[in-house]
DNA sequence: CCTTGACCTTCCCATGATGGGAAGCCCCAT
DNA sequence: ATGGGGCTTCCCATCATGGGAAGGTCAAGG
């Protein structure tokens, strides 16, 4: 099948498919004497592997070694546990970061009158040096100013 | 006081400076005789707004507005608070996002032996039309199937 | 058989925020 | 006056993605 179609039943974009290929996350595709790429069932679950780890929030890199065990047979489940892991490790330290930021905006914002008037603790705060940052405990409580 | 001072008494590096000056963020910096940019206390205090506003995870065209109406003495703090508050909502539904992706890949995760042999979910999962998405439901509970 | 429209190819450019580095000028202290 | 560090501009790279142009290809219908 063509990359069009190859894109559909993926749910990767051509444009991205050509991508992958010219970086070598994906291997080359076969090409029909006027020099279509063309792409077999196989390929096609291999894009989409692609983009389900892409779903998960992978990096292309990542995925790269994702990949590299799906094709070992003799991969130990470990490794890919371990990737696993990491990527979740990754995720929650960025959540905890924009958790945090909320946190500050929220506690800004419930200040503000929010009204015609101009005084407002959000600007304040960004001007100032008594900057507020609400840090999160891990019981989810807020505290601190800094 | 020089750039480089400038960019220490911020936070903001000397890059990072040039560019929001070439894009307009910040209005162009004094220069010396010789070319060298100059800045005030004024202009660092701005400097750090812009750094403030940064680690609250606002994109620069969001700050462009936000110090539009840091300038504005005539502005309704209605109008500073709406920024916040989109701002809030844009990292939440980053945040869900991301909830939602480790809870996906915990539930792989914890179906996965990681020891020597081959066999893994995370894998099965990536690979097979048979998908598991974890949603998260406003309790925090898991569900679904997908 | 030829036209037409949809598809494919490659190539270049842009995004957003940041950093790296080179070539060349400037400033200050020794 | 010399050396080292700071400044200038300019170009390039990141990461994953899309837009668009110029030109070749394929299949269907007149």
């Amino acid at each position: 099948m063509n990359i069009g179609e190859a894109a559909k039943a993926s749910g990767v974009s051509a444009k991205m498919i050509r991508y992958y290929e010219e970086t070598g996350l994906i291997p080359q595709a076969g090409r029909t004497a006027s020099g279509y790429r063309t792409y077999t069932t196989t390929d096609v679950q291999m894009l989409r592997f692609v983009r389900r780890a892409r779903d998960l929030g992978f990096t292309v890199e990542r995925i790269a070694e994702l990949l590299a065990l799906w094709r070992d047979r003799a991969r130990h489940s470990a490794d890919v546990k371990q990737l696993a892991l990491e990527q979740i490790e990754g995720l929650r330290r960025k959540i905890r970061e924009m958790e945090e930021m909320v946190a500050t905006l929220e506690h800004l914002a419930v200040g503000c009158n929010g009204d015609h008037r101009p005084d407002c603790p959000i600007l304040a705060d960004l001007e100032g040096d008594t900057s507020v940052v609400v840090k999160l405990s891990p019981t989810g409580q807020t505290f601190g100013r800094h």
